[in-house]
DNA sequence: TATGAATGAGGTTTCATTCAT
DNA sequence: TATGAATGAAACCTCATTCAT
């Protein structure tokens, strides 16, 4: 490994150390209440470090955000282009929606908080412009398996652009919800079972007949 | 009417002047970045004798939301123990949820971000059980709609509680999702229209067959 | 004096107390060295309370220059609408000069410090618009003057604005020039009397013949 | 050419490129606008390296107006001891301003905002001294030449030290004033000529009858 | 000698809250 | 009860300077 490849690992480690330490202090304490101190504080790092790697603390937030909203978006419309049939694509929709909990819940429930909190009324025109189009091609693709479906005579024939809308918000609603009950009620982690009933339920509402 | 009287009419309609003044300014830009200043012009007062009549900024804000989940949960005990089948019943809980959504749906917004974002971190115990206490009030309600649904043998025999939450869920996620887009995209309001898709799609999927 | 009146002079009054303040550490420390911290603790006030009467630091700073280069552009204006020769006009101008410094020698420094530092630099594009109109009103009365002088055929026939703009090089230049010797060299002032040198010299150079 | 001498050299023209970039960015964004980074960017070095030449950013400043303070002095003195009438002695006089600025306006200005700012107020003692010292030469070079004039009857019997001031506040007056009226109304570099106007009326000012 | 990532002190600004009137 | 000026703690962010490589 060369001297440059290393810096640039290096350069790279220390961004992640900065955003697992943000994905931590945001998930836990909601944006506003984070500090930059903090996120610097459990980063082990100085304050002034992180302005190093991150224009401020708006970015820096948004940037775990998009990140993850990306990440679906990409995976989504995997699932649309698979060649299998509707039915099968709203199982693998649930999957994907599943795994990337699995996978970094904070940062998803990050990403939904955003979504649905005050955040977004302060948001930079230009990263409003990233979040809107990179959620619209998730939505979009979501749509795209809606509508494939009613053709194929599967699902009911209604406003697909809505459906989506109501696939979208039945798992940030799941997401968020079952997060604060555990946050208020301390109890253990059951979304991605009520997920599972959700979309179980969801699926079979869709279904013609 | 006596003096007295009219003191405590009078000392009423400050507290509401108070509390329509904090919905608009809260629903319009979140808890953290609304000011005790602007609440105050909002309501023609001074900041100071808001003061009078709540603690504090969180009291204020909590008051509201507690206010309409406790509305809310009235509503939706009442149609627990309605005299009907837990099919309609279904049918009324979602309409439910519309009419509140329309009499008010900034309060509602608010009660969800709330509910979903980071405010709920930063309560204070007392205020914290009162929503909890509340809210479990309006969940058993719809617990025991499901319930009366299995038991008579239209509704799917899933865990109740579960389903109660997807129904809740389904609820605060679309009216969250659909406000955000709004926001997002200079959108006109579909709450409605996306909340009575996602209620028959719901409804669908939890019948039996 | 009725209540709204004394509260009116009490603002006024609070309003001076902190450019006062501003004044003095200005000109002892310049822009960027003074901090606001020191200015509310020269004002017996909390840093906050200078944010309730300016916007901000740049704005309590421009406030000071403009308002003193306000008054020099209405009184040099007033010399020039003099009904006397334009020689007369030329020692009421000096005499201007030195009014303005003998009342206010610091918020006068002040001002040509801003117009000859890095102030200038970093100005809003609205402060910075006063600031070009308000001097130019003033070179304007300044070269109306001199204008009239070579029309009466007194001045020599140079061009008048570049005339005009040694006549304000030579005041401020004086008083910068004077005043940095001063702080060098902890001398006693002698800005009126090197004015005075100066604008003997420069009214003789005027002169044709 | 030996090593030593080469790498003497090599750090001659390594000050220089330092010099060279931290005269372009004081000259046109102030000395706190300016930053070491920029500077560094400038030259094509890192901050780091700054620091192997110049202690502090202080330092880097005053050497740079320090390095023209003293060549003016040199100059003026030479001009002093010069062999001519001081008539003509004051003509060289402002040539030599005029060369000054020519050869380098950027570093005059800042000179001149050096002098006229708030960076004086900030100076360590032993650079002070050396400024006040380099200062002093030129001024009474110029002196003397003012007593040579008065000496000889060709100049006003005023008090040749604040005629020296008055020559000194004129040039540094119309630089920073001209330069400031550039900045303000993006017009082009009339220093020059200004001088000219203003030397030449000086000059008819200081002559007897 | 040269680097440039990291530091952290210190600045500006905001705003919930208080209290004398 | 109502006011609203004043407070001051605490946040974000900058940047001169250092030091391990």
């Amino acid at each position: 490994m060369g001297i440059q490849e290393r810096k640039t690992r290096e350069k790279g480690l220390r961004r992640n150390q900065i955003l697992e330490a943000a994905k931590e202090v945001f998930s836990s304490k909601g944006y506003n209440t984070a500090t930059i101190e903090e996120i610097a504080d459990v980063a082990e790092l100085s304050p002034g470090t992180l302005y190093i790697y991150f224009k401020n603390k708006e970015e820096l937030h948004t940037f775990l955000s998009i990140d993850i909203l990306k990440h679906i978006a990409e995976e989504v419309e995997l699932v649309a282009q698979d060649n299998v049939s509707s039915d099968v694509k709203l199982d693998n929709l649930r999957d994907v929606f599943i795994k990337v909990y699995e996978k970094d819940p904070m940062i998803l429930i990050s990403l939904f908080h955003l979504q649905a909190g005050e955040t977004l009324r302060n948001l930079s025109t230009e990263v409003l412009d990233q979040l809107k189009q990179t959620s619209a091609r998730a939505l979009s693709a979501i749509t795209s398996i809606i509508v494939e479906g009613i053709e194929a005579g599967v699902f009911i024939d209604d406003h697909p652009v809505a459906l989506a809308d109501v696939i979208w918000s039945t798992f940030s609603g799941v997401v968020l919800w079952v997060d604060s009950k555990r946050l208020l009620n301390d109890q253990k982690d059951f979304v991605k079972s009520t997920l599972k009933i959700a979309f179980s339920i969801a699926k079979k509402g869709l279904k013609k007949d």
